[in-house]
RNA sequence: GCGCUCGUGGCCCAACUGGCAGAGGCACACGGUUCAGGACCGUGACGGUGAGGGUUCGAAUCCCUCCGAGCGUACCA
């Protein structure tokens, strides 16, 4: 603890206790001034008199929080800050900045807690969002608060639902690749001939079927544990929910589907155009998972089985069929016994096909995902008895079934190729089935070959390498009617219901016949109602058998429901799930634009100037997206199928929602464990010869999240007691790189303060308070300093480079420094460029410094290029590379001058002999090779 | 297993993308100041860049192999 002695500490030192008099001065300045409000073009939040009203725009966001009830840990605002300081420094570059902050308050926690204790989520989120308003005021983050929401807000989730209803209300056109008005697909039906024939209630359905939102009774990820359903992206690769790490199990339900994989391929392809790390666009296309091949067609008795290869090339190798156990043909084609010359390995055991498959997929379906890949290396099967016709060459081939094939993936079913497939060889051996190679393998290839190569053993493809094989095999499947070229996709479409109170409810009701209808815009929002019971039914985790039901579905009096929807007053039930937590980070950039439109999602012209696209062929959208790699997949791809859809609909200008992301480390912290394994709290533990003690006790040290369990949080409202908010801001972001992550070390803190303490003496008479600053010009060399800085600190800020950019800050006060006299040459533009990092401070100096009001808007310095000339340049003369000398020259001194200088230099050491070379590298060095 | 990222003084990190390894901070040592501790001012020590090889006049930076760490992914036909 930090104890300062009243007698002792000069009255104006920049301690904690001033800053924190500081900050909140400037933080209710800055409130009270709108100082950060960012003007539209058009609407409410216009203000042609704002000082960067017409200015270039900025869009920056963060990812928003779940503000749960924890609060804040340090870890937590490191983006938030990041991102502050960003657009500290554009808006003083004269950008219109656009930096809000909202909250993603629908979620389990807040849910899960009202269970607990009775109170209503919506209570326990708006307290959770005013802790969390209040720790980043605090930190004196500049966001326009009026444009602050939480996506609970009635008046938010209003254009969620609104979003649902374009959604509903529209389908995927495949001839021009978009969304188009449900009403045009109707039109079209309308002028068959058959569409007289239907009743309204097969009308609907046919309909209902082509919607981009649409109900599907499909196998979907059940989770008793939960008592709800869950996406593909929110179950473990170990088959388990990603929150509560419960059992899932497959189980087929109604439920809300959106159609996500009809945007498969612009979702891929629009990746090019996004400025992204490349590691998360690589996650996407892999989560996408699109492959091209061809579908083709195994003739099997009276059926067809269909498969999907992207290797037709290789379909003269096909030597076996495999099927997934779940394949719904392997019933209908498996005959009643065994055919003669079927091999021992291939029954298992069995007498006959149908139990050989009974017991099969029984064994496949008790076995965990975990030890389904445990044992992935070795194959399993069992032939159903039954053979295919190999559409090429008529051969006569068998048909097995394997858990190795994915009934979910493709067509559920494959066509082996050995010879080319590392996995159909490993199985092949397993089952002795025949190899043939129908690509040229190098000499010492082993096992299947993967690579390029001219085909062979395939009669008229016999020496066409592989793209071109592929080429003609697809042509010729098309031109037979055996197949056709295919492209599939690893991504499933999106299960968007949920058996959850605490999310949005669905702008749908149901009349007699089943079918959903929307509600019209003029009833929205359809708010979420009070329920005495916030539950799902949970069920025992493992049992399978169980049924959802949704807390909803209880409230008996708001299901039923009367309403005209414009054939008189009639009865009609509401749907009764919740949008998935995603829905309300699907679309949260674009209202931030436009708050409080009550007309419109967001006014075309405020979405055109904060995201519209720049040039042609941009994607526009927000210019800079901060927040933690671990949103990757979900949320980003979610809110990209989005802002497709709105875009297609004509609602946005920009067909991407996220120009540019950044993906900021994250701040860990070491954990102690005592030799029972109990943590003890980490601010006990003390370092001693490399060993760590609690009290007398030896503790051993762990590395990782910051959390209650492991005893090591500390939050950022010990770091603003112990030494105010801007210390604090200075440390995250001096640190490290913004992406890189790194352990938080609290006893380091201590030299940011100590830096904003020598700043603050700079410009403050400790004793008096009054201004040390004089109007005397800075010593030459000091100015050279100065300008170096402002130079190197201009292009570190707008490559989010904090740490150097403070460094070089440090650097220049400290030169600063042991100066005689302090000049306001080098102080205000010091001030300017910290203002960033140490927003409150700076504007406290920039008052002593005899200006008034803010400097948010002031300029931010710029450096004299004539001083950033050096005076002369020291060449280091190397000698077959060992420095053997230097010569000082002044800047102009031509290469042959510097040459000579510098063989001079070295005279001695060269000898007489002749160099054989000699490089000048202008401005660096010189390299003298003998 | 595969893919990506990364290994620099005791620790967190720089190094103009091939040009004298060190900007900044923590910790440490010494001196000044101080009743003392802290703070402050000043001075200083510390590594040749995970290991090995290659390209080059020159490698932390580029290439290859290996070791280690983190993240992602896992039979996707």
């Amino acid at each position: 603890m930090v104890k300062m002695s009243e007698t002792e500490t000069p009255p104006f030192r920049y301690t904690a206790a001033l800053a924190g008099e500081i900050e909140l001065r400037w933080q209710a300045y800055w409130a009270e001034n709108g100082t950060f409000q960012a003007p539209n073009p058009v609407g409410e939040l216009a203000d042609p008199a704002h000082p960067r009203a017409g200015a270039p725009k900025l869009h920056v966001q963060d990812m928003f929080p779940y503000p749960s009830g924890a609060g804040l840990h340090v870890g937590h605002p490191l983006g938030y800050i990041g991102t502050d300081c960003y657009t500290r420094f554009q808006r003083m570059a004269g950008f219109n900045v656009l930096h809000p902050m909202g909250f993603d308050a629908f979620g389990l926690p807040a849910e899960q807690y009202a269970v607990q204790t009775g109170t209503h989520p919506a209570v326990t989120t708006a307290a959770n969002v005013e802790r969390y308003k209040h720790q980043l005021r605090r930190l004196g983050l500049a966001y326009d608060e009026r444009r602050s929401f939480s996506t609970t807000d009635p008046e938010y989730y209003r254009w969620t639902q609104w979003i649902f209803l374009q959604v509903f209300n529209s389908w995927f056109d495949p001839s021009v690749q978009k969304a188009r008005p449900i009403s045009e697909l109707i039109e079209k039906f309308e002028a068959t001939p058959e569409w007289a024939d239907l009743t309204p209630a097969q009308r609907r359905e046919q309909i209902d079927g082509h919607r981009l939102a649409y109900m599907s009774e499909a196998p979907v990820n059940w989770c008793p544990g939960l008592g709800t359903v869950l996406a593909n992206e929110e179950v473990t690769p170990d088959g388990r929910s990603e929150r509560g790490n419960f059992p899932v199990f497959k189980r087929s339900l109604k439920q809300w589907m959106m159609r996500i994989t009809t945007y498969g391929d612009r979702l891929v392809e629009d990746l090019d155009s996004l400025d992204w790390p490349e590691p998360v666009k690589l996650m996407q296309r892999n989560w996408i998972g699109r492959s091209r091949g061809a579908h083709v067609d195994f003739p099997a008795g009276s059926d067809k089985i269909t498969v999907f290869t992207t290797r037709p090339d290789t379909l003269f190798g096909a030597t076996y069929m495999v099927l997934a156990p779940e394949h719904e043909l392997v019933d209908s084609i498996a005959p009643g016994a065994w055919p003669n010359g079927t091999k021992d390995v291939w029954t298992g055991g069995y007498e006959s096909p149908a139990e050989a498959i009974t017991a099969y997929r029984a064994q496949a379906a008790a076995k965990t995902e975990e030890e389904r890949t445990a044992d992935g290396k070795v194959k399993t099967g069992v032939f159903t008895g039954a053979f295919a016709e190999n559409p090429v060459n008529g051969a006569r081939i068998p048909v097995f079934i394997a858990d190795y094939v994915l009934a979910g993936y493709g067509t559920g079913a494959i066509m082996a190729v050995p010879g080319q497939d590392e996995r159909d060889w490993a199985f092949a051996e397993v089952f002795q089935l025949p190899i043939i190679r129908t690509v040229e393998a190098p000499e010492d290839c082993e096992g299947a070959f993967t690579g390029d190569g001219p085909a062979i053993n395939s009669e008229w493809l016999d020496g066409k390498e592989v793209v071109e094989a592929k080429a003609a095999m697809i042509a010729w499947l098309e031109e037979n009617g055996k197949g056709s070229g295919a492209t599939t996709y690893r991504l499933r479409d999106w299960l968007f219901s949920r058996q959850r109170y605490w999310g949005e409810p669905f702008p749908i009701v149901y009349d007699e016949t089943g079918l959903p209808i929307a509600l019209p815009d003029s009833m929205l929002p359809v708010e979420l109602p009070d329920v005495d019971d916030f539950s799902p039914r949970t069920f025992d985790p493992e049992d399978a058998d169980t049924e959802p039901e949704t807390p909803l579905s209880r409230k008996k009096d708001w299901v039923q429901v009367e309403l005209d929807l414009g054939d008189g007053p009639k009865m009609y039930t509401r749907e009764t799930n919740t949008m998935p937590q995603w829905a309300g980070s699907c679309w949260y950039e674009l209202r931030y634009l436009d708050p409080h439109n009550a007309e419109k999602l967001v006014d075309p012209a405020n979405e055109a100037y904060w995201m519209g696209p720049r040039q042609p062929g941009d994607s526009g959208g927000v210019d800079l997206y901060v927040g933690g790699v671990e949103h990757a997949v979900l949320h980003l791809l979610y809110s990209r199928f989005w802002h497709k859809v709105l875009f297609d609909l004509g609602h946005v200008s920009s067909f991407e929602p996220f120009k540019k992301l950044f993906n900021q480390g994250y701040i860990q912290a070491y954990a102690y464990q005592d030799d029972r394994g109990f943590y003890v709290p980490a601010e006990e533990v003390v370092e001693r010869d490399g060993e760590y003690f609690h009290g007398s006790q030896k503790v051993t040290r762990s590395y990782g999240k910051m959390g209650k369990s492991l005893k090591n949080v500390v939050t950022p409202d010990e770091m603003c007691d112990q030494y105010g908010a801007d210390t604090f801001r200075v440390y995250e972001m001096a640190m490290g790189p913004l992406d890189v992550s790194r352990p938080w070390e609290t006893r380091a803190v201590v030299g940011s303060q100590r830096f904003l303490q020598r700043t603050w003496r700079l410009v403050v008479d400790e004793e008096t308070g009054a201004s040390r600053v004089s109007d005397a010009p800075l010593d030459v060399k000091s100015r050279k300093v100065l300008h170096k800085v402002i130079a190197g600190v201009r292009e570190d800020m707008a490559e989010l480079r904090f740490n150097t950019a403070i460094a070089k800050l440090i650097e220049l006060t400290n030169t600063l420094t042991p100066l005689p006299t302090v000049s306001r040459e080098a102080i205000e533009p010091l001030v300017l460029m910290l203002a960033p990092f140490a927003p409150h401070m700076a504007e406290e100096l920039w008052g002593k410094l005899g200006n008034s009001g803010t400097l948010a808007y002031a300029d931010f310095p710029v450096a004299d290029p004539a001083q950033l000339v050096a005076d002369s340049i020291t060449y280091p003369v190397q000698v077959n590379g060992k420095v053997r000398g230097r010569v000082e020259v002044s800047p102009e001194t031509d290469e042959a001058e510097v040459r000579a200088a510098a063989l001079e230099a070295v005279a001695e050491v060269i000898a007489g002999r002749e160099p054989k070379k000699v490089i000048v590298v202008k401005g660096r060095l010189v390299s003298v090779v003998i």
